[in-house]
DNA sequence: CCCTATGATTGTCC
DNA sequence: GGACAATCATAGGG
């Protein structure tokens, strides 16, 4: 049982009390009298005790007993001042909680989609940033270009009507329990710092609503780019030069097949491509070479033939210089 | 249409 | 921050 409710049911207990010293105007100056406080304070606790037992009914009528009891004021003054001086000083100083970084950061995301900032901009510049992320010309993605602002005008309105309903939901719900509270600090003591403070809790369960829906938004979006930026799907193989290029490279340098970054560049503008190609196709070549060398036993025979016979001919002409200075040495003038 | 090749991405490890 | 391993998604050949 929380706080509150113990004080709903302490209260209704007193009104079953008050209604029945309404009922008997002896029974007020007996209560009074000093003789039996000890008998009083028993009674209280029994009726206190007995009101979970009571129907809805009977604890209605005992509130409104309690409500015309000439002691009620004191009384109820009397609750809110313990009131206060127990739960709210243990509870009320921790509040005004710092704004949510995990809530910035979709904010943020959402602001720079395009999905939750003003209707026009956002999105098709997103999109041109999708499109020029990719990489594609302006032609070739206009299609998917609108198609991808179409999915996000999707996920746009659909974040913005459930946003609503949030809004609406919450602010209903906060009028409600608004209301109930106002209602019943008639009889319990709710002082309005208390109901701020609910509205605030409130606040607090429907942002946390509001924040998953902010995070599912995010994910929509994340997944929505993905399929249209993902690199893969837009992959094209290199041509056939430049592959030559590579696996030259490769397997002339099979047995430490690390380029620098020096040589990656050499390599890029080679074959004209960027540098963090050249390093995926490296990176997917010893992978690839590694785990199946019998299947590149073949092309690794025709490159090193290939760079044998570039060799050898370098070291044919050198032979033939050599060879060249020996004879002359051998027949000068001859 | 299926299968393999291949460029790119992601997550993990050092 | 690079290398590696697993995986994705498309290209391309039969």
């Amino acid at each position: 049982m929380d706080d509150q409710t113990r004080m709903l049911t302490g209260l209704t207990g007193l009104g079953g009390l008050a209604q029945a010293d309404v009922g008997d105007p002896d029974s007020v100056r007996k209560q009074q009298s000093l003789g039996q406080p000890q008998q009083d304070i028993g009674d209280i606790l029994q009726q206190i005790m007995a009101i979970t037992d009571e129907s809805l009914d009977e604890a209605q009528a005992r509130k409104h007993a309690l409500n015309c009891h000439r002691m009620k004021p004191a009384l109820f003054s009397v609750l809110c001042e313990i009131k206060e001086k127990t739960v709210l000083s243990i509870r009320g100083v921790q509040e005004e909680d710092p704004p949510d970084p995990q809530i910035m950061r979709l904010d943020n995301m959402l602001l720079a989609e395009g999905v939750s900032g003003p209707e026009k901009g956002g999105g098709s510049a997103a999109a041109a940033a999708a499109a020029a992320a990719a990489g594609g010309s302006p032609t070739d993605s206009s299609i998917e270009h609108s198609d991808y602002r179409a999915k996000l005008a999707q996920i746009r309105q659909i974040y913005h009507s459930e946003l609503e309903k949030y809004e609406q939901a919450c602010s209903e719900f906060t009028n409600h329990v608004m209301n109930l509270l106002r209602e019943q600090s008639r009889t319990r003591p709710i002082s309005p710092k208390e109901i701020e403070r609910m509205v605030a809790i409130i606040h607090r369960k429907f942002s946390s609503i509001q924040m998953q829906l902010k995070q599912s938004t995010c994910e929509a979006v994340m997944i929505l780019r993905s399929r249209f930026l993902d690199a893969r799907r837009k992959r094209r193989n290199f041509n056939k030069q430049a592959t030559e290029v590579l696996n030259e490279y490769f397997y002339s340098h099979l047995s430490n097949p690390y380029p620098s970054e020096e040589a990656k560049e050499e390599l890029a503008k080679k074959c004209g491509i960027t540098v963090s190609q050249v390093s995926n196709w490296f990176g997917n070549k010893r992978i690839r070479y590694k785990k199946n060398i019998g299947k590149f036993q073949e092309e690794a025979n025709l490159y090193a033939v290939k760079t044998a016979v570039d060799a050898a001919n370098v070291s044919a002409q050198a032979m033939y210089c050599f060879l060249s200075i020996f004879v002359f040495q051998l027949h000068p003038y001859k």
